[in-house]
This record gives C-alpha cells, structure tokens and sequence, in this order.
DNA sequence: CCATATAGGACCATTTTAGTCCTCTTTACA
DNA sequence: TGTAAAGAGGACTAAAATGGTCCTATATGG
C-alpha cells in the first residue's frame, strides 16, 4: 500500500492545525479536542515532532507547541521523517543498511534512483500546501529529478 | 519510512530477473535460486503475481512463468499494487474506506493530491527501467500531475 | 501412471504499530 | 514558596501486519 503509519497521518492533521493558527501555543490537550483524538495519543506524536525539530515547545502552565519555522518552510517530507525516520521505499535506500542480497538484487540502483523521485516530490510539498483546506487548482511542473532511462530497453510510458 | 514490504522488493527483483530472459518459462525453483531467496517464498510471489495478471503461469511439467506483458508495459506500479493492493499514502486515498477523522482532519484533498502524485511517477518506472542493471544517465522532466498551490499560503520551495 | 509444476489456502512466529500510563522536570502565578 | 499546568522520557501491553512455511489439490508432459 506504501501507506503513511497512523501516527504520521496524525502528525499531518495536528501540524496542520497548529499552521493555521501560528501565533499562539497549543497544548496537547487542546489539539486533541480540536482533532478528535484521545490526548495521550495527540501527546506523544507531538514530543516526536518536537523531538526533531518541527515544533518548539514551551513547558509549565501557559506552555505548549509553536512550529519552529514558517508553514512554508517545512515539508511533507520533514513531518514523515519525524515519525517514521528517513523516507527510503527500499532496506537499501540509505547508505548503511547493507541488503545481503546486493549481488543477486539487480534492481538496488534504480530503485534508489525512484526513492529519490520521491523524496523530492515530498520536500516539494508544504506544511502551507497541506494545511490550505480549500486550495485552487494550479497544476504546476514539478522539479522530479527522474529515473534514468535505458535508452536500449524501454521508453518512458505515456499519460 | 514509507517502504516496500519485503515480498513487494522480492516480486520486483523476480521480475527483473524474468525480464532479462523472457522468452523461457521459469520456475520457482530455478528462480529461487538465481535470486537466492527460500523456494516458498518465490513461490508465494510468483503465485501473486500471476493471480494479479503480471505473469502466465504453465502447470505441470515444463511448466512456469512467464511476463504477460513486455518488460516496457509493466510499471512500478503494477508491481506494487500486486503485492501491497491499491496505492496510496492514506487510509482515505482511496474511495471506499471511509476515515473517521474527515470532518476534523483538513488535510485530507491534499495528501490525495500527493497520492496521485506518486502513483503517477511509480506508473512511470517500468520493469525494463528496473531490471536495466547499468543504466544510462537520462534526466527526464517526468509528468507528475501536480499538488495544487494554495496562491494564498505558500510557495512550492527550490531545490 | 509418475514426476514436475503451479493453485490455493491454512497456519504460526515474529515484528511493527498503536495506544496508554507513570514518573520526572519545568514554569507561571497566586 | 506552593501548587497547578504543562511537556519529557520511557516502559509497557494489546493488536495488527508481515514473513515464511507447509499441506493438499490440480494440471501437464512423457
């Protein structure tokens, strides 16, 4: 499915609610009211999002969650590395997880090179494109650094 | 991480594997070993990909697989969407699943958006890409359909 | 009829994920 | 200076997904 886990989708909706209203710190409690989801839950995604840098946080009473840049400034690509580590569709997407099947694998390039494709295509998505609830349709070129393509053996597919 | 499962990665290197001798039937056998995985479970990929139309199957003896189609009309897509079902970032990407959250969720159209993005450039990578072991260095403008830009919020960033 | 294949599904072990809870620290303010 | 409100960090459990194996049935060629 390539699917988001639950809590990177949660992250998405409450880093969103904070974008919408940037000035003010938002408590757990707060968000979770706002979000519908059971404030333990709400809590600890927030700490992971803190934890790496998306969000500040203030403690003691009159504390909460601040975004630590602009909602322009932080990409689809920051919020799932946040929750689920670095975005890589293979083992062998990262330069440390040595795969024991390198030798016979074949494909470990090329799908490095669309795990790219996709990251990029991530990091071109804001927190601001997310959070605008009613966006308009301006279909835009995105700056996809492609997949090689074998001249010898395929062409690109039509769409 | 947004990652392949590993039968998903398995299925991919199998086909790659079919793909530079398509015109032979294989076996689970004889591609287990080329791949050097457990014969079970090149079986239990190659039965999914049969059941799901990438590969014709031959039973009995002299009997295997072969691709259904040329390596240049199978995606990255297919693959996935063979092993893993639907694609998709979200529980609500796709239209029957009905998420609890979307009156409160607000970012719902947008990770579509993306969702749509990604199908797009995974329908772009075909097994002849893939199974291609020394590839050519081709930088293509790939066709995604774009997320829409909100003109009030953000911009899409530089990279 | 027998050897060689795949089809289909049951089954179990392991890992991952989701979700909760507890204790500690920090902070504002009465 | 005490207290209430907030986050930090981590332990823990339950549930779900995943990976992997195996068994029986069916098809096919010689």
């Amino acid at each position: 499915m390539l699917k988001l886990s639950k809590l990177t989708d949660y992250a998405a909706v409450i880093m969103a609610q904070i974008a919408r209203d940037p000035e003010q710190a938002h408590t757990a409690t707060e968000l979770a009211g706002q979000v519908n989801l059971p404030h333990p839950t709400v809590g600890k995604t927030l700490k992971m999002l803190a934890r790496s840098g998306l969000l500040e946080s203030r403690r003691g009473s009159h504390g909460g969650y601040v975004l630590s840049r602009s909602p322009a400034e932080i990409t689809a690509s920051d919020i799932i590395a946040a929750i689920e580590g670095p975005i890589g569709m293979t083992e062998c997407s990262h330069a440390d997880g040595e795969c024991d099947l390198l030798d016979t694998c074949g494909v470990a390039d090329n799908w490095q090179r669309v795990s790219q494709a996709v990251r990029t295509l991530l990091e071109c998505v804001t927190l601001a494109h997310l959070a605008q609830s009613s966006p308009l349709k301006l279909p835009v070129q995105l700056p996809i650094q492609s997949v090689t393509l074998p001249s010898s053996i395929g062409a690109v597919r039509e769409h």
